[in-house]
DNA sequence: CACCGCCCTG
DNA sequence: CAGGGCGGTG
């Protein structure tokens, strides 16, 4: 079980992060997060096939407009509910303060308080102590506390920090006020410090807890682990059991570590918060302001990404703490003011970055550190890891990955002849050059080029870029085609229903709203995962995939179907919902591939009569064709995978058949589309093997 | 009998 | 897309 227990790391940070780094944001700058961004750019165009596709119920519709709309509004998530308000996220840019603006804030602290604890209430008691409680419910109810916890801290320091602002009415107040002010202000200094390291001690002490949390369930999880561990070993080689033992390792470093380099760390840490300008603060923020695009199109609730994003965040934070801290406190000309000002910086942002850090380098070493993420089109959700990602990469690197495992695999898939002849001809074709027409290659690329793009970077002033790049944790650079990205997907999805909802609904951002992936998304399988990383269920992520791998075989086998879907547990339910799948994806083509052709017939015998087959219009399924665009909308509809050319000449042949036997009238006899299913049924593909690895599809 | 694919239906 | 019925196959 270590594997969800690394998995689910990172993401119990992150969750319980969330509210901290938003709140920080919060209290250095306004978070850059409110607004859509231009991350998403590239896919604007596509924005129209996500937005038919929602089905979600529990998750607002993305605006398809881009900027969220006034009403969509994430559900149930107090924490930072006030940052998503139209005007409520931009409080503090200018760092001017009038009175009013302090009383708002100051209760507007005492909401947010009262919300968080009420949010803590409901689960405190279970949160670190119920050690009988079922393990889920502790995990939520345990995050709910530490998000609380955490919070309040930061809402703590937060009025510190307004406390210490020089205040407008104050200042005019007079000589005995200002008599009395160096002591007083000293003592206010020392108050504040004091209140700083108690935080800062809260905050380690939330860590620790977040750690030992996480011990304890990775604790609990293993004695399942090898209990199940012998399951998994059926599969084709030792590699994943030594990936699991290398992961263990791994993890219980980072525990060990913990409290070995925490000072290295907050150093580090902290010259990363000092990079950012202040003014690209702002430019950047106008940026995201002027783009249309919203958040919630981008990505699939990239959690990586998530994270990075508020690292990028708070790290904007820093410019903009310096900015802010100078406006107020210079105000004063006061020496100590600006002292304890960076004094405050340096400790906060240590302690914070320093858990940003932390979940940083736990995502970036979950991916093997030989494997850029540029490879992970397809997200594995939570299994056996290294070896498939291996896989992803040797097909992005050496972008002929499909050669090598052919002949192993196909075979035990459903072959009639002709397949196998084509598999022969792949097999034993001479030259090593790839024999694949470019249609089945050039999908991939497609279907990794958004990866690649990492929008997240995109944005960050390149001080930035060059940090995370020079990130001894995030060294990608080094690799041919290596990009600072992550795992784009929803990982959180697969730890805890309840914690993707509050994600997804409460972040209003990272993911695409859900749609797309919702054709192919993080919700529904991430219930069922096991032991061994596969999963009992099928998750809409495998519907999708198994919709892309139709473009390919429209008949695969179960065994196929088997070796396509290694995170999937199959069992005889499983395997024939799949079957039943395809089964219907080749019902929908079918019907299509009629409806056309009887629309062709008639339009043949309205116009003149003679039938026209091959003219132009009639009889094709162009890349132009509504026949096309019914099929990709349905088979691909968030239209990042590009259709394989040979999957549209199958269509036309389909459609021409149907349209020969309904010219003739063939069509009268009962079992007239049998010859035409024959004769589909002889023209699969063999799928890539990029389909081999488990997880999801991007898009 | 088990399995598969098609068909129909909701 | 899933459930259930049906026929075909091994």
């Amino acid at each position: 079980m270590q594997l969800y227990a690394r998995t689910l790391q990172p993401i119990f940070l992150t969750t319980g992060s969330d509210c901290v780094l938003w709140e920080a944001g919060d209290l250095f700058c306004c978070p850059v997060m409110d607004s859509p961004t231009d991350l998403f750019e590239d896919s604007a165009p596509q924005i129209h096939a996500f937005a038919p596709s929602l089905s979600s119920t529990d998750l607002p519709a993305p605006p398809s407009a881009g900027r969220p709309s006034p009403a969509f509004r994430p559900p149930g998530f107090p924490l930072i509910h006030h940052l998503l308000q139209p005007g409520g996220a931009p409080r503090r840019i200018g760092g001017q303060l009038n009175t009013n603006l302090r009383q708002q804030e100051d209760r507007k602290l005492e909401e947010d308080r009262g919300e968080v604890e009420q949010g803590a209430d409901g689960g405190d008691d279970g949160a670190m102590n119920g050690e009988d409680r079922l393990m889920g419910f502790k995990k939520r109810h345990g995050d709910a506390a530490l998000a609380a916890e955490w919070s309040q801290d930061v809402l703590k320091v937060k009025r510190m920090k307004l406390e210490s602002r020089p205040k407008d009415g104050e200042a005019e107040e007079g000589g005995r006020r200002r008599e009395g002010g160096r002591e007083g202000r000293r003592r206010e200094r020392e108050e504040l410090k004091e209140q700083l390291d108690e935080a800062r001690e809260r905050l380690q002490a939330l860590q620790e807890k977040v750690w030992r949390a996480f011990g304890e369930k990775h604790m609990a999880e293993e004695e399942e682990e090898e209990e199940k561990k012998g399951r998994c070993r059926n599969r084709e080689d030792g590699g994943e059991d030594a990936g699991l033992m290398e992961e263990e390792d791994i993890t219980e470093g980072m525990y060990e570590e913990e409290d070995i380099d925490g000072g290295e760390m907050e150093k580090e840490a902290f010259s990363l918060l000092s990079v950012s300008p202040f003014d690209s603060f702002h430019k950047q923020r106008e940026e995201q302001q002027k783009d249309g695009v919203g958040r919630g199109e981008r990505g699939r609730g990239l959690h990586l990404e998530g994270v990075m994003e508020e690292a990028g965040l708070w790290l904007d934070c820093g410019g903009l703490v310096r900015g802010d801290w100078h406006g107020g406190v210079e105000d004063e000309g006061e020496e100590g003011g600006q002292k304890f000002a960076q004094a405050l910086k340096v400790e906060l942002g240590s302690a914070v970055a320093r858990v940003i850090d932390r979940v940083l380098r736990l995502y970036t070493e979950m991916t093997d550190p030989s494997s850029p993420p540029a490879a992970i089109s397809f997200l594995p959700p939570g299994n056996d890891g290294g070896r498939e990602r291996g896989v992803w990469m040797g097909l992005l690197t050496q972008g002929r990955g499909e050669e090598k495992m052919r002949g192993k695999e196909d075979k035990t898939g459903r072959q009639d002849g002709e397949r196998e002849k084509q598999l022969q001809k792949r097999s034993s074709g001479a030259p090593p050059h790839r024999s694949e027409p470019a249609d089945l290659a050039m999908p991939l690329a497609q279907l990794f080029s958004r990866s690649l793009h990492h929008p997240q970077l995109s944005h960050l002033p390149p001080s930035r870029k060059d940090y995370l790049n020079s990130d001894p944790f995030l060294e990608f650079s080094s690799h041919p085609s290596s990009h600072p990205s992550f795992p784009p997907l929803p990982l959180l999805g697969h730890l805890d229903p309840s914690l993707a909802r509050h994600a997804h609904g409460g972040r209003e951002r990272g993911m695409r709203g859900d749609g797309g992936m919702r054709g192919g998304g993080m919700d529904g399988g991430e219930l069922y995962l096991t032991a061994g990383g596969t999963q009992e269920g099928l998750s809409p992520c495998h519907l999708k995939k198994a919709k892309l791998m139709f473009f390919y075989a429209r008949y695969p086998s179960s065994n196929t179907l088997k070796t396509y879907f290694p995170d999937v547990k199959f069992n005889r339910c499983v395997t024939s919902q799949m079957i039943k799948w395809f089964s219907n994806f080749r019902e929908f083509f079918y019907i299509q591939m009629e409806r056309f052709a009887r629309q062709a017939v008639r339009e043949a015998l309205t116009r003149d009569g003679a039938p026209r087959l091959n003219r132009e219009g009639q009889l094709r399924v162009g890349r132009d064709t509504e026949l096309y665009r019914i099929l990709n909308m349905h088979y691909n509809k968030s239209n990042v995978y590009q259709v394989p050319e040979r999957f549209i000449e199958i269509s036309e042949v389909a459609l021409r058949e149907f349209y020969s036997a309904i010219w003739t009238g063939r069509d009268s006899d009962p079992c007239w589309k049998k010859g035409i299913y024959k004769i589909i049924c002889k023209m699969d593909s063999p799928v890539p093997d990029a389909f081999r690895l488990p997880g999801c599809p991007v898009g």
